[in-house]
DNA sequence: GAGCGTGTTGCATTCGAAGTCAATACTTCA
DNA sequence: TGAAGTATTGACTTCGAATGCAACACGCTC
């Protein structure tokens, strides 16, 4: 300020003219603007966040940027924080093993509010909370804790497809499943295993993968090993394990989908649409759902004493033709 | 710091304790670890910057984040950042035209550093600059200005992989580009063309697309319509072009790859290793290019006085079988 | 023209940490 | 034991901006 303070003739009160509520007459605004620009002089962000108790800053917790579907969550995250005038400090989590360390760093940098796609446990999130900062989970959550998150929904979906599945005729289920520390991804299989159960089916196979091409690759790999017939149909946890699955299946076992295999996946990330795949997929409302994550949390920074929250939005089923659903 | 000087006893030479070059007794620093543990605090790195004039943040500005290129290199961007004690302040810029609002925002926050991966005019380069904040470029550079930059070589790979393909026997050549503005997409179009005109190949058809997966479907449409004969081999801006002209080529216009057209791209990102692809093209190093350009950064943090400096890192030829290179 | 209300502006303080300098405490050696 | 030297510590200032409060100016009414 001394800058703007030593070109114009006041002081401080140059403060004022930078925001919108303050009094200051429009002589002054635009004396002080033509010396601010004169001089090259911007605000610094710092040194308000210090006072003001505001850092404009959210943290955004990812896990595996090279997973296609976190891409696009960031980029949504981005778009809607703009929108509230915050900025993004990335974190992309590399080993779920050093979430302390980075989570020092959260802290440290005053964060407004945090939006995690990464698990934390109780006590970490209860770190967060207790400094009185707000924290949503994206498409996660905690089973014996109320908090803010924001998810898409699993079992509805999981639930219509299957039954899809099976009314076109489909009997040999097979699942690819993620890993198990992903509570969505149970939450999923366990609708799947259900829905399936009701309709009579039982000996349905769950392989493990770990949510990249490869395991789709290796799991129906192992789900035709390990069984007598091979399946009619693989239910994967995330598309990409699908497409891993429906390359696996076609160049490797000579299942030519969906001919011999249906293959379903779940996100409906960009290369699902893709000519050779057409993958038939559960989108999730990414765009909808980076909406009320950063609402959700901006709601909480206004004020801070509204209870959790967990708002569930619709997957929706795209028929894609790599499964018959007929 | 009040916090912790009332739990212990001393004052604001609690702030030694945290600092490792700093006179501290063992036993101060004990106490007062021990005090901070109790309190639950936290140094505040915003006020910390205040002073020290280092906000330990860098802005990374990336325009497209559902490219597939991009999030690897955001990726590994934050992992060397991790390593320099760096945070990555994100802006994903939606349109080229607002880049100066961000780049306000860039300024605001102090950023000891900018790696952009976006289009920066000179005047706008110059504004960041003239703060002493260094700046990097990701595969991109100014014509007439020297600038820190790390690209991955466009010509030589071209050349080799153009000759190659010569090599085995393919005459007519069909050019999928990117846009005009990218300077790295100009510098392998010219490199191709020209390596052609050597090779005595002078009727080359070029169209543009927009490195996404439609435009290098709709290319290769272009290409069909708009020659008597079909190309033999295409040349794609990136790899999610070359896809796109695979797919297209596959299921639209009858066109088998490689049998009737070869298909090779650029980047070297995940599904192009995918088995229906298994596209030839040309891999970045993406992590040492992150790595390179955290270090050019960093120096330039520690040093303001380098002069600018471009590290072109060679691409490497992958072989797939999208293309007869016999 | 005095009194009053409203609108501007300046002064001084505050945020949390770092660093300077001076004042101690402690160590070592003669 | 005392002097010199070193290690540790505290008081105070600084960074840049925001804000409460006081001071001031202006316009208005009676």
């Amino acid at each position: 300020y001394d800058v703007a303070r030593l070109a114009g003739v006041s002081q401080s009160a140059v403060s004022r003219c930078f925001q919108p509520g303050a009094s200051a007459s429009e002589k002054l605004r635009v004396r002080v603007r033509r010396a601010a620009a004169e001089l090259g002089y911007t605000p610094n962000a710092i040194a308000r966040s210090l006072i003001t108790r505001r850092s404009n800053l959210i943290a955004v917790l990812i896990s595996n940027l090279t997973n296609l579907y976190y891409p696009e969550v960031l980029s949504e995250l981005s778009a809607h924080a703009t929108i509230h005038d915050e900025r993004i400090l990335l974190f992309a989590v590399p080993q779920e093993s050093d979430i302390d360390n980075t989570l020092d760093q959260v802290l440290r940098y005053q964060v407004d509010g945090v939006v995690s796609a990464v698990r934390l446990s109780a006590a970490q999130l209860e770190a967060i909370e207790s400094r009185h900062i707000p924290v949503v989970f994206f498409n996660r959550y905690l089973r014996d804790r109320p908090v803010n998150s924001v998810c898409c929904d699993q079992v509805d979906g999981a639930r219509a497809l299957v039954t899809r599945l099976f009314n076109a005729g489909h009997r040999r289920f097979g699942v690819i499943a993620g890993p198990k520390d992903s509570v969505v991804g149970e939450e999923r299989l366990r609708a799947t295993v259900e829905t399936l159960h009701e309709l009579g089916i039982r000996d349905t196979r769950i392989v493990r993968g770990s949510y990249d091409y490869e395991s789709g690759a290796r799991g129906i790999h192992e789900l035709v090993k390990t069984s007598r017939r091979p399946p009619q149909v693989v239910v994967c946890g995330n598309d990409v394990m699908a497409i891993g699955c429906m390359d696996a299946a076609r160049f490797e076992l000579n299942l030519p989908v969906p001919e011999k295999l249906s293959v379903v996946g779940f996100d409906g990330v960009g290369p699902s649409t893709w000519a050779s795949y057409q993958l038939t997929t559960i989108r999730q409302p990414i765009h909808r759902m980076a909406e009320a994550a950063l609402t959700l949390l901006m709601d909480r920074v206004a004020n801070p004493k509204l209870p959790a929250e967990k708002r569930v939005l619709a997957g929706q089923i795209v028929e894609g033709t790599s499964a018959r659903l007929a």
